[in-house]
DNA sequence: TCTTCTACCACGTTTGAACTGC
DNA sequence: AGCAGTTCAAACGTGGTAGAAG
């Protein structure tokens, strides 16, 4: 096995491999991986530790549904803001690999402009309509499931799909605010655990754009042909299939031109568009198509139980256990944990972001340390030989954790796409993700791992936004407000340390923790609702752990 | 007059509580 | 009593549309 520490490694000395999923995109190079070197407690420009251990991991970031993006794309992505909020579609979904299995981040997600043009849309294109507006402050979307270990980002592909764009600035409702007639792309943000024993290392910071996921945001599509896309590609459509016509107002519309016009328009349908018209309801029926899953590449339930390796996760194990070692195919470098790695403080304290991640459900800090999955586990042990089980992981055999087993983790990580290279068969389905693919007996089966409690996110990105608004308030010249001169994915280097545009939220909230916990004490009504885990002091939560309590 | 935005509508999906059967 | 499966209604997400606003 190929073995680099972190520090033979330059940083950014990144493997340079396409994903072998046809479906993904790879992002490795580095103009779109952005370490983040932060001023504030290292003024000379050098990353403490632990920025040095996160940019130094093989990290790689996928999005999903590429196909699908590059058919948006490829038309001109339009996404529809509302007041009230409106989701993406595609929703940005996205597959991390290289991140140390045992240390938690924070997953964010906002939009930024993706130049500095207002566009109109004229008859049947997109035209240049003058300059920006003034740029929005960022804000930022902290994935519900934040902050989690890495092995936890990477076990299943990371959905932004409760993600919604709104033009409404006055919203204090955790959405992200966009300019309609303004071309944005998506960034992920993975901020790493600050270390809690130093308090001068405050953890490293990825980040990484999607150009492929650019689009402009519309109060009103303007092309039709992207309406149709979203229509024949997003579930919730369905109702504008057949062009519509199985709406009631179409439908009444219909009867009643056929009926003036006295069965002059009543079609006879030739036998090609009754085939034609079986065939879409039969596709209804059988192909359904999934925010989560590309249409053509879903296979239906009896293809997915006939196959040899119905799940690539258990394939991928198996190949360990078998192999002792990475699979041919996987051809990213291997980054070793040292003990030290795996057995540092960090895991075993609170950090700050552990105190943030006192501010989300016990559902979803469980996965820090906590054996949940085994428990499912053993409540479901039939499960465990079907062969839908994609919960199914080596993790959860054993129940209580070895370094020995840490280790077994990172030298592959279980990402399908790296034990895959076909690819035919769908990505595991992470829990309530695209339940209409599956009988619900099926799909019952699939959660094994504790259900993530959604239970109102929002408090924790309000907090975060909160923070970050605050010294961007000061003033509107403030570096928050300038509008990128160029598109940031070609920025490099010091312009990057420049324009550290999230991290300081992060780094804010370290500095303001007793600010914060005072507010999350004020939210004792909402906490009790929970159980979350830092109801208790965390000094005894993580004594508990220690233990084995 | 044109462009952009908003509110409402009907339809399909998702979710979770209530119910039923073992 | 407890669990698993089913049913059903409310909530949510969707694009279409008419009309308002600038």
């Amino acid at each position: 096995m190929v073995m680099y520490l972190p520090e033979e490694r330059p940083v950014l000395d990144l493997p340079y491999q396409m994903n072998h999923l046809a479906n993904n995109y790879g992002y490795y190079p580095q103009d779109c991986k952005e370490p983040i070197c932060r001023t504030q407690h290292s003024t000379n420009g050098r990353m403490s530790s632990a920025e040095a251990e996160l940019t130094s991991l093989p990290v790689h970031v996928s999005l999903q549904d590429r196909e699908l993006w590059d058919k948006f794309s490829g038309i001109g992505t339009e996404m529809l803001i509302t007041k009230s909020g409106r989701r993406m579609f595609p929703s940005c979904k996205v597959t991390v690999t290289g991140l140390n299995p045992k240390v938690k981040y924070v997953v964010i997600m906002d939009m930024v402009p993706f130049d500095n043009r207002k566009y109109k849309w004229n008859k049947d294109c997109w035209e240049v309509n003058g300059s920006t507006d003034p740029h929005l402050p960022n804000r930022f979307f902290v994935h519900p499931d934040s902050p989690a270990p890495g092995e936890k980002w990477m076990q299943y592909p990371i959905s932004f799909h409760k993600l919604k764009l709104t033009n409404n600035t006055l919203n204090s409702n955790g959405l992200v605010v966009l300019h309609s007639m303004h071309k944005y792309q998506p960034r992920l943000h993975i901020v790493q655990s600050p270390d809690p024993c130093n308090p001068h290392n405050p953890g490293g910071y990825l980040r990484f754009t999607f150009p492929e996921a650019a689009f402009v945001a519309v109060t009103a599509y303007q092309n039709q042909e992207i309406t149709k896309l979203k229509i024949d590609n997003n579930p919730f459509a369905k109702g504008f299939r057949d062009n519509g016509l199985n709406r009631k107002r179409f439908r009444d519309k219909e009867t009643q031109e056929t009926q003036d016009s006295d069965g002059q328009d009543k079609r006879d349908l030739t036998p090609n568009e009754h085939a034609v018209g079986q065939s879409q309801k039969d596709e209804d029926v059988d192909v359904t198509v999934s925010s989560s899953v590309d249409c053509s590449r879903t296979l239906n339930f009896s293809d997915v139980a006939s196959s040899v390796t119905p799940n690539p996760f258990i394939s991928a194990f198996k190949n360990l256990s078998t192999t002792g070692g990475p699979s041919p195919q996987q051809t990213h470098t291997i980054l070793s944990l040292s003990n030290r790695h795996l057995n540092s403080p960090r895991e075993a304290r609170p950090s700050s972001l552990h105190s943030l991640c006192a501010a989300l459900p016990m559902a979803q800090s469980s996965c820090v340390q906590s054996s949940t999955a085994d428990t499912n586990l053993s409540r479901l042990p039939s499960q465990i030989s079907s062969p839908l089980n994609h919960h199914y992981s080596p993790a959860s055999q054993t129940p209580g954790r070895s370094i020995i087993q840490l280790q077994s983790y990172f030298p592959t990580p279980p990402h399908p796409s790296r034990q895959c290279p076909d690819m035919e068969l769908p990505l595991p389905l992470p829990p309530k993700l695209s339940r209409m693919q599956l009988p619900e007996s099926v799909l019952r089966n699939l959660e094994m791992t504790p259900v993530y409690d959604y239970i109102n996110p929002r408090p924790f990105t309000d907090i975060l936004n909160r923070i970050h608004f605050r010294p961007l308030d000061s003033g509107p010249t403030g570096k928050g407000l300038q509008h990128p001169h160029h598109p940031e994915q070609f920025l490099r280097g010091s312009e990057r340390e420049l324009r550290p545009q999230i991290y300081p939220a992060v780094q804010e909230y370290i500095d303001q923790q007793f600010t914060l916990n005072s507010m999350l004490n004020s939210q004792t009504e909402h906490r009790s609702q929970m159980d979350y885990v830092s109801a208790r002091p965390l000094t005894e939560y993580y004594c508990e752990q220690q233990t084995g309590k």
